[in-house]
DNA sequence: CGTCTCCCTG
DNA sequence: CAGGGAGACG
């Protein structure tokens, strides 16, 4: 059961920490600078690199061969999506991102393992390095094919892309199966989470509770801390400085990469037609990282994920978030959806969710004052707003339409603030001027309390 | 100029 | 809920 809101013995006036939200202005949100880790926490949270595996001076020169030939590629790809003509052009971009992302891990990662790649989860050491070898060569061999015929790379693309998914999902389903204490787990967080879990498809419990469990618990802090190996020599790591090497790419830059690609396509937030209808319908968990570590002489596999976009589960989570804040700062929300890559994109859909949301708030409390006053009701202390009024029903089925949350009662006492303000605004004739609600605004935004730890706990394993 | 919010629309 | 315009802000 989740727990109450604990926050009725706290003044609702208790402002959240963080910036000062009283401004006019109400900018409430931290700039993305505010937010950038210092490069001494990166390194603190990156996970130790691997040493070679025996054969990996062998095959580094193949490699570095097949990395060469796969980046004239993609530079043919980017160049062909590139074209203004070319249609259907967010869905090629998003589908050679995804391709070059395979392939760096496969075949670019110096010392790292290959991520389970086109031929599926690999078997012992020995068999890994000679299928890696045998990899190498077929990708050499399809990459030929693509250059000799350019037209046929979008049906490669697509088999590429469901090979790589059905890779992940055998190794989701490997993880989910080598790991019972998944399923008896820790009872109490289950029984939290009971809601994120009720109202989605099996597909979308899988990738969620990935993401929920198999985060490691440094992450938790970092929120954006591993690493992409990658062959670039870009200005973005150069400006990083500080001893980091310009061969490691931590998350932020890949997630300048991808926002830069965002900001091109010219949109303000979150376009559904940036993003093809299979990444809106099917939850992509982007892996980041897969890699052996030995400690105490077992070796285990550890496998990083987060989701590529939202969710309705997070959609649900945020509704309910909006309990407790109707104007989330960049950084609350950063810490209640780390299961998921915060790019720009990610944060405008995230922003625009809760803008909605307030909309939806503020119509129906000046609906609801309004009827107050054709009702004849004079005097504010006769608003209430209980949990058997009206407005909360609406309200209640607006946000927590399953009704599986308990709200808390912090939420009671700032309806029954923003009723009373409209009520008294209106009843003022204060309705006149254009921008009378702004001065309501006001006030709301200093009501919110902090979420509680629910929302933010990260399970994992 | 980019970002954010509000507002309107579909 | 998303798209997009207008306006405010730093």
């Amino acid at each position: 059961m989740f727990p109450r809101c604990g926050c009725t013995a706290e003044p609702f006036l208790s402002f959240p920490p963080g910036p000062d939200r009283s401004g006019s202005g109400d900018s409430n949100l931290l700039s993305f600078s505010q937010m950038e880790l210092s490069s001494s926490t990166q390194s603190r949270l990156h996970p130790p690199l691997l040493s070679c595996d025996h054969d990996c001076s062998l095959t580094k020169a193949k490699r570095a061969r097949v990395e060469s030939i796969i980046r004239g590629m993609v530079c043919t790809e980017q160049r062909h999506a590139g074209t203004p003509e070319s249609a259907g052009e967010s869905e090629e971009t998003g589908q050679h991102l995804h391709l070059r992302r395979s392939f760096s891990h496969d075949c670019g990662g110096e010392e790292k393992p290959p991520l389970y790649g086109l031929s599926g989860p690999p078997g012992g050491e020995g068999a890994r390095s000679d299928s890696r070898r045998k990899q190498g060569w077929r990708k050499l061999k399809l990459m030929s094919f693509f250059q000799s015929r350019p037209e046929r790379l979008q049906l490669m693309a697509d088999v590429f892309k469901s090979e790589l998914s059905r890779a992940v999902s055998r190794s989701v389903d490997a993880l989910f199966r080598s790991m019972p204490l998944l399923q008896e787990g820790d009872a109490a967080p289950q029984a939290e989470e009971k809601w994120s879990f009720s109202c989605c498809g099996a597909a979308e419990v899988q990738t969620e509770a990935l993401s929920l469990v198999v985060q490691r618990p440094d992450l938790e802090r970092s929120e954006a801390p591993s690493t992409l190996l990658c062959h670039d020599s870009s200005s973005e790591a150069e400006e990083q400085g500080s001893g980091r090497s310009s061969t490691v790419i931590s998350l932020q830059d890949e997630e300048q990469r991808r926002d830069a690609r965002w900001t091109s396509v010219k949109s303000k937030v979150n376009s559904r037609s940036v993003r093809s209808p299979h990444h809106q319908a099917v939850v992509e968990p982007i892996l980041l990282e897969s890699l052996k570590m030995e400690s105490d002489g077992v070796v285990r596999s550890n496998l990083y994920a987060l989701n590529e976009g939202l969710t309705a589960n997070h959609l649900k989570k945020a509704k309910l978030m909006f309990f407790y804040t109707r104007y989330p700062s960049s950084l609350v929300l950063r810490s209640c959806f780390h299961d998921v890559q915060f790019t720009r994109c990610i944060t405008s859909q995230l922003i625009k969710w809760f803008s909605n949301f307030r909309e939806f708030y503020y119509i129906q409390m000046e609906k609801f004052a309004r009827a107050a006053l054709v009702d004849g009701r004079l005097d504010v202390r006769d608003l209430t707003v209980g949990r058997e009024s009206e407005l909360f029903r609406a309200l209640n089925m607006h946000y927590n339409k399953a009704n599986d949350f308990q709200v808390p009662d912090c939420f009671l006492v700032v309806a029954e603030v923003t009723l009373r303000e409209f009520y008294a605004a209106i009843s003022l004739g204060k309705d006149r001027d254009p921008s009378w609600k702004k001065a309501i605004y006001k006030v709301i935004c200093k009501l919110d309390s902090d979420v509680p730890a629910q929302f933010r706990i990260h399970q994992s394993v």
